[in-house]
DNA sequence: TGAAATGTTGGGGCG
DNA sequence: ACGCCCCAACATTTC
C-alpha cells in the first residue's frame, strides 16, 4: 500500500515498535497520529501529573520524527471518527496500532476494526496475553504455573532498531500537544523515549547487580524508576526483558545474577496481571474471589483523607502517600504497606485506593494496578491471604531502618530520632519537645490502633470466607 | 512479596 | 552437684 497510519496509544517510542514496523513494511508513507480521546482525557483517573508526562512524550516524540523528517498528527475526537477523517484526507489504506488489553480499549478497538482497515500487533507485554495458556486451552490465575510457561515460550525477537527515515505526507493538520493550564514540572521523570534507553542502561550496567536485596528498600534508589516509561510505552517491554536477559548472561557473580533473575521476574508478574484483566476483564469491578464479593467495607471519608493526604500518624504510611503526591511515583514496597494500611487497617474498600492510585500514579495502568490491589486486598489470583497484615512500624523498621525515607518525606518528624523514627507516638513529651515534634500537634496521633484494626479486619475476612 | 501467638531449647542464676 | 526457674533465641503454628 502507498500509505498508512501508525495510531499511537501506549507506544509512544520508535524503536523496537512493532506496530510501527509493521506499517513500514506495508507502506512507503506512515503518517504518525496520536488521537486525543476526550473519554480518557475527561476521565476522573486521569492526573494532570500523568498528563503532563503524556504529552512531553508526545512532544519529545513529535521531536524524534522531525529529526527523521515526519512529524506527530494530533488530532482531538472519537477515536473511529478522526480516524475516518484521517483515512479519507491521506488515501491510507491501514491503521497499525499495538493491541492493548484494557476493557475501554479492547471496546474501542473491536468498534473501530468493523469499519476500517485496522492491524493491530502485539507488544505491550513480552509475551501476547492470548500465547499464554494452559495446555487445556484455558487462562492461568496463578502465577508461578503462568511464569514457567512464560519461561518455556521463546523469547521474543531481538529489539528492533528505530527506522532512521520516515517520510510524511505536506499539508496535514496537526492539532498540537495541548499545553496544560499549570502543571508542576515533573523533575524526577523527565518523559521520553532518550531519557527511558539512558534509565534503562544505568540500570541494567550496574543497579540491576543488588537488586534483588535492594529493591524492597524505601530509602534506598534500589527499583529500576522505569514503570512510566513502561506504561506509555517509552521503552518497549520487549527491550526491557532482553535487558534483563543479557544481564543475567553477562552477571559476574550470583548476586548480580540473582538481581537480573529478580527485575525479569517483575516483568513476567507485569505480563500476569496484563494476562488477568485479559482474561477476566471484570476485576476491575469486583473481587476476583467471588466469597470476598460481600466484605462490609466502612464508610470512613474522614479516615480516606487521612490516608490520602499522608496524616495517618503512622510515619511509613504517610511518608509514601506524600511520595505519590508529590511525584505521581512511589516505591512498590510503599504501596503494598499504604494499601494494606488502607484496606486492613482502616477498612476501606480496595477500590477507593485502586482509583487514587489510577488518579495519581504516573505508571497507572489499569492492569498492574487492579492486581496490585486485589492482591493486597487478598481478594485477587494468586493473592496474599487474607490473614497476611502489614504492620506499618515493621515494616518501616524492616525496610527503612534509619528513617530517611520517613524524614525525607515527613519534615516534621526530621529530628526524630532512630529509635521513635516508626513509631514517634511513644516519644515521652520531654522528647517530643526536644525534638520539636509534639504528637497531636506538629504530627498526628495514629488515627487507628493497629492491633485492634487487625483483630478487626480479621473477624470480617473470616466471616467472609466461611 | 507477614505477623502474632505459641512451643521448644538451652544457658545461666540461684537455692 | 542438682533441680528449678527465668528468659532470650529460635522454631512452629495459627490467623
Amino acid at each position: 500500500m502507498e500509505t498508512a497510519i501508525w495510531w499511537i496509544r501506549r507506544d509512544l517510542r520508535l524503536s523496537d515498535n512493532l506496530a510501527l514496523a509493521a506499517a513500514l513494511h506495508q507502506a512507503e508513507v506512515v503518517i504518525p497520529v496520536f488521537v486525543l480521546d476526550p473519554k480518557l482525557l475527561e476521565s476522573p483517573l486521569v492526573s494532570q501529573q500523568r498528563l503532563a508526562f503524556l504529552f512531553d512524550g508526545l512532544r519529545l516524540l513529535d521531536l524524534e520524527l522531525h529529526s527523521r523528517g515526519s512529524k506527530l498528527i494530533v488530532r482531538k475526537g472519537e477515536p473511529l471518527q478522526v480516524l475516518h477523517t484521517l483515512l479519507s484526507e491521506t488515501k491510507a489504506e491501514g491503521v497499525f496500532a499495538e493491541a492493548d488489553i484494557s476493557p475501554y480499549a479492547r471496546e474501542r478497538d473491536a468498534r473501530v476494526v468493523l469499519e476500517l482497515p485496522l492491524r493491530l500487533t502485539p507488544g505491550i507485554t513480552v509475551h501476547p496475553a492470548d500465547k499464554l495458556l494452559k495446555p487445556s486451552g484455558s487462562p492461568y490465575s496463578i502465577f508461578t504455573p503462568f511464569s514457567r510457561m512464560w519461561h518455556s515460550l521463546p523469547f521474543p525477537g531481538k529489539p528492533l532498531p528505530a527506522p532512521e527515515r520516515l517520510s510524511t505526507l505536506p499539508n496535514l493538520i496537526s492539532y498540537g500537544v495541548p499545553d496544560l493550564p499549570k502543571h508542576s514540572l515533573n523533575t524526577i521523570f523527565p518523559a521520553g523515549e532518550i531519557e527511558a534507553q539512558h534509565r534503562l542502561a544505568k540500570f541494567t550496567d550496574s543497579f540491576i547487580d543488588r537488586y534483588a536485596e535492594d529493591r524492597n528498600r524505601m530509602d534506598l534508589g534500589g527499583t529500576s524508576g522505569l514503570s512510566p516509561y513502561l506504561r506509555f510505552g517509552m521503552l518497549s517491554a520487549r527491550q526491557a526483558a532482553w535487558a534483563a536477559h543479557d544481564a543475567d548472561e553477562l552477571a559476574l557473580d550470583t548476586k548480580a545474577q540473582l538481581g537480573a533473575e529478580t527485575w525479569l521476574n517483575e516483568l513476567i508478574w507485569r505480563d500476569f496481571y496484563a494476562a488477568i484483566l485479559y482474561h477476566f476483564p471484570y476485576v476491575r469491578q469486583t473481587a476476583f474471589r467471588p466469597e470476598l464479593r460481600n466484605i462490609p467495607w466502612r464508610d470512613d471519608l474522614e479516615g480516606f483523607n487521612a490516608w490520602v493526604e499522608g496524616q495517618t500518624g503512622y510515619p511509613v504510611v504517610d511518608a509514601a502517600m506524600r511520595q505519590l503526591n508529590a511525584t505521581g511515583w512511589m516505591h512498590n514496597r510503599a504501596r503494598m504497606i499504604t494499601a494494606s494500611f488502607l484496606i486492613k487497617d482502616l477498612l476501606i474498600d480496595w477500590r477507593q485506593g485502586e482509583r487514587y492510585f489510577m488518579q495519581h500514579l504516573l505508571d497507572g495502568d489499569p492492569a498492574a494496578n487492579n492486581g496490585g490491589w486485589q492482591w493486597t486486598a487478598g481478594t485477587g489470583t494468586d493473592a496474599a491471604p487474607y490473614f497476611r497484615v502489614f504492620n506499618p512500624v515493621l515494616q518501616g523498621k524492616k525496610f527503612d531502618p534509619q528513617g530517611a525515607y520517613v524524614r525525607y518525606w515527613v519534615p516534621e518528624l526530621s529530628r526524630v530520632s532512630d529509635a521513635f523514627i516508626h513509631t514517634p507516638w511513644e516519644m515521652p513529651t520531654s522528647v517530643q519537645a526536644q525534638v520539636g515534634c509534639e504528637i497531636g500537634k506538629n504530627y498526628p496521633t495514629p488515627i487507628v490502633d493497629h492491633a485492634m484494626a487487625r483483630q478487626r479486619v480479621l473477624a470480617v475476612y473470616r466471616e467472609g470466607v466461611s
